[in-house]
DNA sequence: CTGACTGCAAACGTTTTGCACGGTA
DNA sequence: TACCGTGCAAAACGTTTGCAGTCAG
């Protein structure tokens, strides 16, 4: 997968610090806007909050990152992939991608509702094995 | 149900703008902030939305009012039911209570996960039956 | 070379805080 | 009566905007 072009076929420009928040969202999977910056700020110290809000939202724009809405923590970021649920560490905060099949739901949520659904997004809440075995 | 008792077990005053509010969300289901603040507006035409903001976090925190967070909205604001999930239409942001049976779909993300799964939230979007008659 | 991007500073919108007054229990 | 809650104004946050200089294509 060639990053590079694809902003390109966006008319996004390849910038380094555009390049390095999307390698970081890679490595890491989901960030909020502080940990984008502050890691952003170890390449690029004199980066300013305002060009990481600029490319999350332009890259969001053309759908090559998305928002995650989490209960009562801060949005995170990732790179737009498949639909998939999340899963969420209730102590330390670590967040894993699951791909669900979600057709029952899906159709209990169309009959009962009679929504013509085509998006949903799921986040569950609990314990990482890690967080337990910690007590 | 009693509302006025609820709060005071609590340790919150039933004021007529706490009790408006928690009026007002068991009428309409969901609101945001504004919504709310405008409301209540009526009947207090010179309440404060710095009230509004006090009593949603006060009444959050007793768990008596959930915050919904929505992909692309507003937090809309409920009182607290059993867990159930949303759905909501892209075009006239009406918001639906639904009850699904989870239990497979929690199954499969405690496996995937290996996390201890004690939460679920789900929003589905579509377009309502409605927005759907009307082209 | 040109338009898009960066970084700074200022502006903006939202939420929180401090305080004097008023109302609930 | 003792506090808690209200409403106002100010402060604190988080995010967006405008602009001059810089860089990618």
């Amino acid at each position: 997968m060639n990053y590079v072009e694809l902003l390109k076929q966006n008319n996004l420009k390849a910038t380094p610090q555009r390049l390095k928040i999307v390698e970081v969202l890679y490595m890491k999977g989901h960030l909020n806007i502080d940990e984008i910056y502050r890691v952003l700020k170890n390449s690029f110290p004199s980066i300013s909050l305002a060009t990481i809000y600029k490319n999350i939202n332009s890259m969001i724009e053309i759908s090559f990152l998305s928002e995650v809405k989490i209960p009562q923590q801060k949005s995170v970021y990732e790179l737009t992939k498949s639909e998939h649920a999340h899963v969420v560490c209730s102590k330390c905060n670590s967040i894993l991608d699951i791909e669900l099949d979600t057709s029952d739901i899906v159709t209990q949520a169309s009959k009962l509702s009679h929504y013509n659904l085509d998006k949903s997004s799921i986040v569950f809440n609990g314990i990482c094995s890690e967080c337990s075995s910690k007590g």
